[in-house]
DNA sequence: GCAAAAGTGTTAATTATACACCCATGT
DNA sequence: ACATGGGTGTATAATTAACACTTTTGC
């Protein structure tokens, strides 16, 4: 039964970038490091892969363990597996990347014990080992992933409003847009539903809310249909 | 020195889907697994990962091993780590795809000894494992990056005609494309060079030959110039 | 002389960009 | 009444798509 017996073995880490969005920032969740090698260094929420758990399984687990959160939109990104990026020993890493509501998950909630915090994505501290890489690639591939495809909206409240769909946009891509030029393209998919609210937080006047209708864009993405960014 | 005993190790794997073109067709090398389990069948290149290369080493040396190359685009996939992927144990595949100009690895070579074979990419055999899902993954990657990135180039001799390049694209990405449309287009680009050659194989008249500039192309890629297809 | 693939420019259609004013509300 | 962000349409520019005939040469 053991065809393999005679080839290494390795440990097998799991890395997830988190991403949240708030007040009109791209942000990251860290976690400080609770055990050596780099304790008390800033890192990225990791864990080691079960014996009985797939790749997915594993960093659901790691997602929930730090944010109690569940069917959260996660995302194989790489696979790192220099022979010394961990200096206590051979140890390949897959990296996930997160998507999530940062409402669902206030600092508050976390920060009372000072062991996990949100950072602004351009004031991030130095990472661990080559977390920083992963976090370079991660962004790469949101930016690359948000130009045909809606996972922006994974970074929002289930209802939000225009203007605050621009200045996520907006963070990803680290430009401005024309705001009747955005609101024409966006509305001209016919994948957000107007509701009838508004938000007031964000002004006197107050926006109207909108849903992302993803069984909507599930039928048109069949087609030839996709988002263009 | 060793934090990490108490966690499982796992096999990891290396699995390379080879994509070459030949006669306006692309084509997948393929081999004759040699051992159980899935003796007999067809199967990607794959070996296991030792305990002192990196990953891209390791796809690398598979690489050579069957065909004897060097300096090939590879470029990691995606990790598959599904727990009972492997029959014969839980093994980790770390997935790579290569892009290699057929004539420098003709069929004729290898098949000498049936252990590997270029297929057709609409017409190939069962597959061991989950590797038809990683095939698939490839081509659907190969047409993402082709779309942005010159990474055709790697399919095809170092002179090329333009029509040859041309009927790759068709293959890469499945339609037929206007002939003038597309050599204004790739030609607008400034990164081929035209030869005073002519290559007589492909028709009476003759069709120039040229080259990929690469250099020219890393100049301009990094403001924010790349190719739109 | 004809079959087969190479080569060449122009026009129409579509898509993207630029741009300025009024609205609703809380203070 | 004024400051703040929300909401709206059109004209121009840029890009992409459609399209047909001539050239060369081996047979």
């Amino acid at each position: 039964m053991e065809y393999y017996r005679e080839y290494p073995k390795h440990f097998i880490a799991i890395d997830v970038i988190i991403f949240g969005f708030d007040k009109n920032k791209l942000k990251l969740l860290l976690v400080k490091r609770l055990f050596e090698p780099g304790k008390g260094r800033w890192s990225l929420m990791g864990g080691f892969l079960g014996k009985e758990e797939s790749l997915d399984q594993a960093a659901h687990r790691i997602l929930h363990q730090l944010t109690s959160l569940q069917d959260i939109y996660l995302e194989q990104l790489y696979t790192y597996g220099d022979v010394n990026r961990d200096p206590a020993g051979r140890v390949v890493s897959v990296a996930y990347y997160a998507l999530i509501d940062l409402d669902k998950f206030r600092s508050e909630k976390i920060s009372e014990n000072d062991q996990a915090c949100w950072f602004n994505l351009n004031q991030l501290p130095d990472l661990l080992f080559d977390h920083e890489m992963m976090v370079d690639k991660a962004l790469r591939r949101l930016r690359r992933k948000s130009r045909t495809q809606p996972v922006g909206f994974e970074l929002l409240p289930e209802k939000f409003t225009i203007p605050q769909l621009m200045k996520l946009y907006e963070a990803i891509f680290q430009q401005k847009f024309d705001k009747r030029n955005f609101r024409n393209k966006i509305l001209s998919y016919g994948i957000l539903k107007k509701l009838n609210e508004k938000d007031m937080e964000g002004s006197r006047r107050g926006a109207y809310l909108y849903k992302f209708e993803k069984d909507r864009y599930m039928e048109r993405a069949s087609d030839d249909f996709h988002l263009e960014w």
